[in-house]
DNA sequence: CATGAATGAGGGTTCATTCAT
DNA sequence: CATGAATGAACCCTCATTCAT
């Protein structure tokens, strides 16, 4: 509603845009500018540097999978359990277009020497794992070392069929590793 | 042995040291250069661009990679097929230091715009998820739908893994997934 | 006493402060309105250009230096009019830290290009020495020659002590060098 | 003679000219790459900074006054002290327009914050006022205190005097100075 | 074979200044 | 009076690439 927010967020929005496009380091701040309409100058008054917008969209991405993931734990109590948590994969990788390749450009920010955010990343990952977690043993699994191991297998396996799907290299079979999921994982 | 592929050699071994360090954008052809002790002329007189170099990186480790699959695929014959599987997943992951970064680097590249390198790592991960899937077939689970899923999900652990492992979010409970992966994926 | 005025005190206070700490050219007017409290906007409603304020801080710097002067002048006539201009001179550099850097920063403006500033430096220095060489002249030395070079060498005197405070190079003998100055300069 | 030496001393000697013109702060690398009639790129191939260049430019310039004074020492043990050191200071002086700008723009930037910069031109200050107090003591005064304080005055002398050449206040009248030096400091 | 030298386009960042509200 | 927002020029620096020798 009000402008100042506006700008911010036709900035972000546009800086989002750019590097889902073409990735972090192929996406300079005179392109954002540019998109925006604005001057790098004008850039510079609303957010203090490259790794400022960064943490902004990382920022907002990573509360997206956060809320994402409560709102599934959420939804397991009253039906199957072991279906939903697969639905959810399933559909977190089917909507990649818009969020996964984000997901793998911060990711690789991450892992490329920007410390902080590697540390924000970081702490949601435990976050998520933890959520996961106790509600695998709340729910279905009562074992401590298996629950454990399976929340890193379901992060890992979202993380895994968003790159396969990434670089393309077939049609991912969804209903498939579904049905697979489901069964076996009792 | 003869002293030009000596020096592609060195060049080669240097440029993945670095990038293994810091990644591909942030390892300068005077970076690679200066560690192998010759000029930036005489990289060029060996190899004809960065993407030369980094094609040659990518050659080389999808190679290690895919001998790995298959002496990986080989071995199960005479053994319990499933233990070898995640055998080869979790050692995988556990040597990730020295090959885990580089290959998510290459990801990382060939999603970013780096045609050519997308197409070379795409081509691998079919190959890869084929044998798998038919050691599948032959092996342990006589259902199409079932083998490709899993073929699917095999690659997918690993690289999902891979990254929890560079994101250094806590300590993998390596053993605790190998034990939940061979009891619950029959 | 109107607030007005309050205003432009304290931003001429904390723009000396700053510009004291870190020079001139390493201060901006993001720092200055910062410090104050208020917007860049507003600095520029009391102040029309970044020179305005080191004209501002420049004049009320050199009115400071007369002051003393003329004071220390004043003064000569009860007493013993040598130790006193030398009192002067080291009083002068033993409060380096707060005007000394001040004056060496302000004269590196003006030598830099700034040429309103220069000459209005230029002019004080020119009225300063007069002041001292008429002062000399009816006081202790009775030779014109000699008291128009020992006023240009009584500033100089001051400036280059100043310099190497600030340089820091070795703790300044003070009482020597004010002994010395006294006893040999009849 | 060699092409190598060549760029790097035209790149210094060019430096050196604009940045006596106007300044550190107000010299870029543009203007030092346009004035020498080569691109940035190439600037950056001979000095890896700006600082590197300030540098260079320094300890030459330092360099230069240590052999001045070097000489001028050596000089004294033949002829008369006294008169030796003050043609001296008055020969710094009067040669102001070439080096007497850059000493002074050198100063500054040490003094705002260049702290390498500063440490190179202390140990140079300290090394002078060494070899002038020796010398005193041994030629002409017979006193530690004295000796001392008047190696810090001679320093000072020469500096004041280059900041009252370089502000034009007035013709200096060196004839005068260095009488009035003479016959007082004995 | 190998190199030193040169390049130019582009990167992120700073900052004095302007102006509508 | 005061401000938030916008600007654009300039700044230092990086780097893949080219080429004469």
């Amino acid at each position: 509603m009000k402008p100042n927010n506006n700008m911010k967020q036709n900035i972000l929005i546009a800086a989002t845009d750019l590097i889902t496009k073409n990735g972090i380091k192929n996406t300079s701040l005179a392109d954002i500018a540019n998109s925006v309409g604005i001057s790098k100058g004008t850039l510079y008054y609303h957010y203090s540097s490259k790794d400022d917008i960064i943490f902004s969209i990382a920022d907002s991405h990573l509360n997206i999978i956060t809320d994402a993931i409560l709102n599934c734990v959420q939804n397991i109590k009253t039906e199957s359990p072991k279906d939903k948590i697969v639905e959810f994969i399933i559909n977190k990788i089917t909507t990649i277009e818009s969020t996964g390749r984000v997901h793998m450009y911060l990711i690789c920010e991450a892992i490329t020497g920007n410390e902080p955010l590697k540390e924000r990343i970081r702490v949601k990952y435990i976050q998520w794992r933890n959520t996961l977690k106790s509600e695998i043993e709340k729910s279905f699994i009562d074992n401590k070392e298996s629950s454990e191991a399976l929340s890193f297998l379901l992060i890992s396996i979202v993380d895994g069929l968003v790159i396969q799907s990434l670089l393309k290299t077939e049609k991912l079979p969804y209903e498939n590793i579904a049905t697979f999921l489901i069964n076996k994982w009792y």
